[in-house]
RNA sequence: GAGGUUGUAGCUCAGUUGGUUAGAGCGUCGGAUUGUGGUUCCGAAGGUCGCGGGUUCGAGACCCGUCUUCCUCCCCA
């Protein structure tokens, strides 16, 4: 009895239409890439363990798909450390590689690693897959492609205001009627920290406050006191729930909170430039919001931090990134700056999907489709055919002559616009029958007349 | 990693308090129709009921385990 298939939890396969809808998007993205002076990289699928791990925080590394050694290295599994119960310890000695959870930390290696042969700023774009042990969900998957664009040594502010109008001009391009770039500043979030003296715990505050919108003041100030915090912290922290209003309201309001904090102020300095310029050059179709409460938990963020959110649509962020300033000195080359954004491709793909943005022509693979009706005419088709590819059109001869509804059936399935028929009839009169599987109309052309239309027609 | 949920034909799902040979719609294939698709009609193929164990005279149904689906949390794109 065969075994039924089936794929791993979290993966996909991918149907010709999807894929056509797929590289749209890729190569909507790509262009923009470009024009922003972005050049392209790739790096491989896995990396060392050693390059990955510790870098995402102790939940990403839990996250991350190890490669079991094979071989001879099996023998280096560390059995004292399964003995003593320490299975982090144990497991790194099992796996010397694993897959790349992000294209961030691979790329902080490659620049380390060429550094003699890269020109700085260098500007990069990266479209490839990343692994992530996740419990697959909604817009959540084990398997998923990441589009990166960062430039590394470079602490300018204009490559945040430049990562902010691709966000702008890419999502505007593939058609998302509305989305909200929501922009924060670690250094606020430093400063907020330091203002309550909770300046060791930033990460544990930050991500509780990350939550206001999702379950309110009070869910915010219980897990607060959850983690520990102090009624004097919790107290100090109260009044940001209450900073609402436009992004000039809320820079005014953190002034005066972050008065006592110099990285506090130097976050809102950096931050009001960057709205600043962005508010000179105006944004397309989307809005860009300051939020105080975003967080985002990679811990490698030093400065702007960002994340995208579609209108109308029940999904997570579909784009995220920020500044880094010493990601690269964890492989040992110090004092450069980088700032990246990342596009889901997948949560953007399945938002498409859902607000029907996709262009209708993606779902077709074959523009033309000439019936056989036999050896003979098969001949004359051929010729014809050939002309036909090479105007550039998707076409082709059925392979056998198989009966006429079964081969115009074909043509539907596959959604076919146009139809040729070359059989004993239109041989004897010179001509073919050109149909339009849309309308079901059908006329009599020459060869060179068809020729003609095709050119016009697509 | 925590909690819940799901699994029966290629797909979507019925299947009574446990009881003969497990059904439907859609899809597929063939025919009605040997040169005209999407509609209609007729027919056929297609199932170890996720997997493994248990209870029972008897399990698709009950119990345990396991995997899977979807959801919430965690975290994130």
């Amino acid at each position: 009895m065969a075994q039924k298939p089936a794929i791993p939890k979290g993966t996909r396969d991918f149907l010709p239409t999807e894929v056509a809808k797929r590289n749209y998007m890729f190569a909507t993205i790509k262009e923009v890439f470009r024009r922003y002076g972005y050049a392209p990289i790739e790096t491989p699928s896995f990396e060392l363990s050693s390059t990955l791990l510790g870098k995402y925080g102790e939940e990403g590394d839990r996250l991350i798909f190890r490669i079991l050694n094979s071989g001879e290295k099996m023998r280096k599994a560390d059995l004292d450390a399964l003995a003593q119960d320490n299975l982090p310890r144990f497991a790194n000695s099992l796996a010397e590689k694993a897959l790349r959870y992000d294209l961030t930390v691979p790329f902080a290696r490659f620049v380390v690693q060429h550094q003699n042969d890269l020109t700085f700023p260098f500007k990069r774009y990266q479209i490839q897959p990343v692994w992530r042990a996740d419990r697959p969900q909604h817009g959540r998957y084990q398997e998923f492609t990441q589009c990166d664009v960062d430039v590394v040594g470079s602490d300018s502010l204009l490559n945040e205001v430049e990562l902010i109008q691709i966000f702008d001009e890419v999502l505007t391009k593939l058609g998302l009627p509305g989305f909200s770039i929501q922009l924060n500043n670690r250094k606020i979030l430093s400063g907020i920290a330091e203002v309550c003296g909770e300046a060791a715990r930033i990460v544990d505050m930050t991500v509780a406050i990350d939550k206001l919108d999702k379950i309110g003041e009070e869910g915010v100030i219980a897990e607060l006191e959850q983690k520990g915090f102090s009624e004097a912290s919790i107290e100090k922290i109260k009044p940001l729930f209450a900073f609402e209003g436009s992004n000039a309201d809320k820079l005014t309001l953190l002034r005066a909170y972050l008065a006592d904090s110099e990285v506090g102020q130097k976050g809102l300095d950096e931050l009001s430039e960057v709205l600043e310029q962005i508010n000179h050059l105006g944004l397309q179709r989307g809005e860009l919001i300051f939020d105080l409460t975003l967080a985002r938990g990679l811990n490698y963020y030093t400065g702007a931090i960002f994340e995208v959110k579609a209108h109308n649509v029940k999904m997570g962020s579909i784009c995220g990134g920020g500044r880094y300033d010493d990601l690269t000195a964890l492989f040992g080359l110090k004092g450069l700056s980088g700032v990246g954004i990342s596009f889901g491709a997948d949560r953007i793909y399945d938002v498409m999907t859902e607000l029907e943005l996709f262009p209708k022509e993606l779902d077709r693979t074959l523009d033309i489709l000439f019936v056989n009706f036999g050896a003979e005419e098969g001949k004359y088709c051929l010729k014809l055919l050939q002309q036909v590819r090479n105007l550039g059109l998707a076409a082709e001869l059925y392979p056998s002559a198989a009966k006429l509804q079964k081969q115009l059936k074909y043509a539907n399935d596959r959604n076919v616009a146009y139809v040729v028929m070359i059989g004993a009839e239109e041989a004897a009169a010179g001509t073919l029958s050109f149909k339009n599987m849309e309308t079901g109309a059908q006329e009599q052309l020459s060869s060179a007349d068809f020729l003609t239309k095709c050119g016009q027609l697509f």
